[in-house]
DNA sequence: GCACGTGATGAATACGCATGCATTGTTCGC
DNA sequence: GCGAACAATGCATGCGTATTCATCACGTGC
């Protein structure tokens, strides 16, 4: 069998069902002129011949591909496989495909952007991934719009979406500091990406408000993975002379998840009891029983609406906005890797208690 | 700014060039018949002009768009999202990209395939899905190549690339037998896909010709995900008359790892002093300290290949094999979840031990 | 020096569909 | 009963590129 042995086309259909081309189209386009009889007759012809209209041929005169590409620098964080998920279904929904462009981990995305925009796709999200400024503006220029997941770029006027980073790492020292934690330990992610960096930040910045001596504050790169978690965490206890720290922030879920994991099969200590332990992201993995992990919830719908409602993809005047960024505050959720504190009582504007699995 | 404002088009390029519009067309294929000095001044100007090509606009003549369509039923197995990486990787290094369409568990996915006949995708390749054999025809009748990745429709002429699902159930039933244990439990994925079933079959008929009786396997659904075998675990041991299994068989890894937390944080049980317990797949969070997982390992990166080949993506006759059953063989990775049998000497051909993490 | 082959080039056309424009038939208001 | 407004339809054209065909320049072999 040969490829595009028989693929019908509208002038096939049409001339099947007796009318033109023209009405073959119109029957497949919603909202334009055509009597119900003839979309029937149309329908008829069209099934009968298998004819599926041609999107590549029609983005041609449209300038539409409903294509949205995702760019995504890694996968070792589920985090970042729930949110691919989520935009597919969306996008679906919406009658939209999501293209994927995966780039090495800590590898810049100006490749694949090259390559996207050969696509002509109607949008671009990017998320774990770095991106150059140059190619920020070479999107614009093409009336592409993009907006970053969860990273933003300083100085650029590419469209970010985020979670307040830098406010849940605050309310991370702060559960620590209620449950009586005075030295710390962070596991942090790409030291590259905004994402850790602000953690880190509102996390120290935090603490040193209480008091606590920035020497107190241990930090090690995790490489956002969980074995760069496991291996990470071991280092910390490597030196024995060194204190002990109370409480162990993993900048995201997969690597607090990690941290346990090598505190408790490889280090033989307890979590909570030994040591307390909170990550970020609240991914569905750290509400399993071994973990119940205490966490910042990202609200990750509400920024899959916010991008995509950035993005524009069905304003008819297809205007961009530029240099948007809309940090989404996260809500700490308690969960069991820190004890709650008995005499504390917690705000519950900003927390909540959650029942497991 | 308005879309699509200044995308310039190969006539601008070749008026800058101060050549023909076939010229600069010719500067971007490969291989085509245009002297070195005109290619660089073609290059030239299309660098001045930002210009990238219409790879939309190409497809139309040359009908290959370079995209390949992943249909994914669900992500809650993370082996399916390591099997999307994977291909999206390889098929970026052929220049090609993965259009995503997501489809919902255990609904059929012909919805999805008539969206992405749309897209004139060169190849399909569909996983952790139900497809009607009716969608399959359609693709072949239009000379769009789709293969099934671990699964495989009985009766249909479509080409399907598996791990050999009937042979490595009967591995982790020798291992069980091995082990001594005499009776059995199973966690079955979704019950219409035929990975599940050869598992399953496998299994069963390896302990069957051991002795086992059938009343001596219990048999109990997980939904091919974690929470699912949590809970499935549990309904395991809610009748307490039952005598318990000694062991326990998770149709995939994430199963085997809910069951394995179920027993351990619900149960009281230990693994696998108290309960042996194996997965299938080899899907590296089964590798991880806490579980250290005994499964069989799919040979993905062989898969994935085989998958390739079969699209024939290059293939300059559009040839399209039809009817391919690639069964590949899976490997026993002995871990920690059944004890070693002290007087056995496994076979080292069938099955290999492993360090951790 | 001539016929021929070869590589490079441009003009023209096709790919499959959407859409502006003109035309026709129909309905409504008065 | 007449003109206007409107819905339905067809025709023709354009979208951006690849490719065929014809042409041309050039070099080769004899």
């Amino acid at each position: 069998m040969t490829r595009s042995s028989n693929r019908s086309t509208s002038f096939d259909v049409a001339a099947l069902a007796g009318v033109s081309q023209s009405a073959v189209s119109r029957a497949f386009t919603p909202g334009s002129s055509i009597a119900e009889e003839t979309r029937q007759k149309v329908y008829e012809a069209a099934s009968k011949l298998n004819y599926v209209p041609n999107s590549i041929a029609s983005s041609l005169t449209t300038k539409r591909t409903n294509i949205v590409a995702l760019i995504l620098g890694h996968m070792a964080n589920p985090f970042y496989t729930h949110v691919l998920h989520a935009f597919s279904q969306k996008l679906q929904e919406q009658g939209r495909q999501v293209l994927i462009f995966t780039v090495d981990p800590g590898a810049e995305s100006d490749e694949a952007i090259l390559h996207l925009l050969k696509y002509q796709v109607d949008g671009v999200i990017l998320t774990a991934a770095q991106l150059s400024t140059r190619m920020t503006s070479m999107c614009h220029d093409r009336g592409i719009p993009i907006v970053l997941f969860n990273r933003y770029i300083p100085g650029s006027d590419a469209s970010g979406v985020r979670c307040d980073n830098a406010a849940g790492g605050r309310l991370i020292a702060e559960a620590f500091l209620a449950a009586g934690a005075r030295s710390f330990a962070m596991i942090t992610g790409d030291p590259k990406g905004s994402t850790s960096k602000d953690r880190v930040r509102g996390f120290v910045e935090r603490l040193q408000e209480n008091g606590v001596k920035r020497s107190d504050i241990m930090e090690v790169e995790g490489q956002s993975s969980y074995e760069g978690a496991f291996n990470a965490t071991l280092s910390i206890f490597r030196d024995k002379d060194r204190p002990r720290p109370d409480a162990l922030f993993g900048i995201n879920d997969i690597m607090a998840m990690g941290a346990i994991d090598a505190l408790r099969y490889r280090l033989g200590l307890r979590v909570p009891e030994d040591l307390m332990v909170a990550g970020f992201d609240d991914i569905p993995e750290g509400r399993r029983a071994p973990y119940q992990l205490t966490t910042v919830r990202q609200p990750i719908n509400q920024m899959i609406e916010t991008t995509l409602s950035i993005l524009h993809l069905d304003d008819p005047t297809h205007r961009i906005e530029r240099g948007i960024d809309r940090p989404i505050s996260g809500r700490l959720i308690w969960r069991n890797t820190i004890p709650v504190p008995p005499d504390h009582r917690w705000d519950t504007s900003k927390a909540e208690s959650e029942s497991v699995v």
